[in-house]
DNA sequence: AAACTATTGCAAATAATTTGCGTTAGTGTA
DNA sequence: TACACTAACGCAAATTATTTGCAATAGTTT
């Protein structure tokens, strides 16, 4: 599990050792209770190396942990916390990942098989191209998009 | 209706005019039936100013016209042949644009009422102060989603 | 006008996501 | 360490989004 730390504790007569994990850190952090589901959420998205829906998580737990339910606001809650974020790969499923691990980037998605590249960075100049030489697994790109989320100015001075 | 194009056509004895507008003549170029139903969706995406999802669309038509399995069929066929382009504004539900009268270009959505503008230009240098500067109706940007897509070597090779 | 078949409408199936509610289990406090 | 408080959970059921099958309809071509 790459870029986890640990921390350990001795407390009081009965020294007992807490591993408290990143997550469990961000998780806190965030004002959420770390429970059990959340860690495996987490680190399910912290490891899998691509952005995962739904359904990803769910085939991953195999039957274990969560319902649908409870996935979805888990998800919701740690996207409006910044946790996780949503991406859209022209699935027309939501997918997410592990956000304080992952800078801002961007990906290249197949039209084929739907493999999903992670780009290092976010740099549009010189652009498709550029991408070409760096990506590992692509060698040609159709087309991208992008769209941009802030705030208008009627709801800007609404509130 | 901007962007449209009339033609006249005088027809035997029993004189009538046809209106061939430019999405009829798209509608064919593309190898499809004209048929009424597409050429008001056509025309909607055209005039609507926004990008429409398939519930902005019915209700534009207000149980008029088409059905939803129907619509749904005309929309994916009509954006393989390249005559609408999907977007996603990051709602879950996809949005359509018609892209004859439309290059390559982005949207800013806003976080607060989901207006979206529509950018000249696809240049990412400077970027987003860049963009507030000549947005209309923004004057802050969150985020921006931005994914590409393409073939990877894999399904390349294999076919 | 007849023939051919893309497109439609309707019904029903399948996904995807959300909501309500009673129960369970983190957390803070005594 | 026990108790209270309430976030988070599980389960059932409702919505919403999208897809599929099939017979009827309407563009197109000849």
């Amino acid at each position: 599990m790459a870029g986890m730390a640990n921390k350990e504790q001795s407390h009081h007569k009965h020294a007992h050792v807490l591993v408290v994990t990143d997550t469990a850190a961000v998780l806190r952090a965030g004002g959420f209770r770390v429970t059990s589901g959340r860690l495996a959420l987490l680190a399910l998205l912290e490891t899998a190396g691509t952005p995962l829906s739904v359904q990803g998580v769910l085939e991953q737990w195999q039957g274990k942990v969560p319902d649908t339910a409870t996935l979805y606001r888990s998800l919701t809650d740690l996207q409006a916390a910044g946790i996780v974020r949503r991406i859209d790969l022209g699935t027309g499923t939501a997918h997410f990942e592990y956000t304080p691990t992952r800078p801002h980037h961007h990906h290249i998605i197949c039209s084929g098989c739907g493999v999903v590249e992670e780009l290092e960075q976010c740099s549009l100049v010189g652009l498709e191209e550029q991408l070409l030489v760096t990506s590992h697994q692509f060698n040609s790109i159709y087309s991208h998009n992008l769209e941009f989320f802030g705030q208008c100015t009627a709801c800007a001075t609404k509130k």
